[in-house]
DNA sequence: GCGTCCAGGTCTACC
DNA sequence: GGTAGACCTGGACGC
């Protein structure tokens, strides 16, 4: 089965695709020539396997692969997950008409970049972003990985879904630590999962337009294992760039780029982006990322 | 090959 | 409110 998506405007596959390291983590996967963004996800219980190109026509193409015929009705979820992951609810036209004033920015609008990444749920991108807490990227990849084929339902290609919250709140705290790897960090994951799954947390409340950045920020910083990086990073998957979401890595290039590799403040790095209001979390990381839209992505 | 040290973000206890 | 130490793992390094 086929579904043909049009794209927003200032869309740009590649560029969405390679916006930050989320697409290496599974059920993502990323196969050149044609570039192509896979996913694994299900539908009322039937793992799928998704493959998004994208088309000339100003549209992408979704390909469907599942073990049994899909429902004329689930084309909708599907597409609306495509969209989702894609962003193509969000509107950059602010963006663009902001960072058009600056000659230095002007590649951003050329790649047409802006849009991140994120997986089908809000709580994927939670389990994710804990994941990457205090720990390499080899040990991010391999805790999710494990997650996934651990606890994951096994789609027609062989990949794996990530696992519902209900999957993962089944599971001992012994478990996660020795067989997920997640170690100290998995009663944040049974945390976050139990309370998902039980309902005590909406996490489709979260995309509210009522709750302002900072309202987000107290819910978010309010679970377990969720710290100041940690939510900064989730709520631009939120659509809320105010923030930065700083972390060593982004630290260390920021002063590469702007300082010669002379150690700054926080205060500093913040103050610079402040003028870009709401899209500062936006600008400083598409500034630390530039080289990926020109060199090789580094994952 | 083995042991040691370090980096990484968050939580908790303490001042 | 600010700070120190613990948490756990992979990787780098020295022997």
């Amino acid at each position: 089965m086929q579904i043909t998506l049009r794209t927003p405007p200032f869309f740009s596959l590649p560029s969405t695709v390679y916006s930050h390291g989320w697409c290496a983590l599974e059920p993502f996967g990323v196969r050149e020539q044609p570039l192509t963004l896979t996913y694994t996800t299900q539908v009322k219980g039937l793992p799928i396997d998704l493959y998004i190109v994208s088309r000339d026509d100003n549209s992408i193409r979704v390909t469907v692969q599942s073990a049994a015929p899909i429902k004329r009705y689930d084309r909708a979820v599907i597409a609306a997950t495509v969209s989702h992951m894609l962003r193509f609810d969000e509107s950059f036209d602010e963006f663009y008409s902001i960072i058009k004033k600056e000659k230095e920015l002007a590649w951003i609008r050329r790649h047409k970049a802006g849009r991140m990444l994120r997986s089908a749920t809000l709580f994927e991108d939670i389990i994710k972003m804990i994941a990457t807490t205090n720990c390499s990227w080899s040990l991010t990849t391999l805790i999710v990985k494990n997650l996934c084929s651990r606890l994951g339902k096994r789609a027609p290609s062989g990949t794996y879904t990530f696992p519902a919250p209900a999957d993962i709140a089944a599971q001992s705290d012994t478990f996660l630590r020795e067989e997920i790897r997640a170690g100290y960090r998995s009663p944040y994951m049974l945390e976050v999962s139990e309370a998902v799954a039980s309902g005590k947390i909406d996490l489709d409340s979260f995309y509210s337009n009522e709750l302002s950045t900072e309202e987000l920020y107290t819910k978010l910083t309010s679970l377990k294992g969720i710290g100041p990086y940690a939510a900064e990073n989730l709520l631009k998957l939120l659509g809320h760039y105010d923030h930065l979401g700083l972390d060593s890595w982004s630290r260390k290039k920021f002063s590469q780029i702007h300082k010669n590799g002379r150690k700054v403040s926080d205060k500093v790095i913040v103050r610079k982006y402040g003028k870009y209001g709401k899209w500062g979390g936006l600008v400083f990381w598409l500034e630390m990322t530039k080289d990926w839209y020109f060199e090789k992505f580094p994952i």
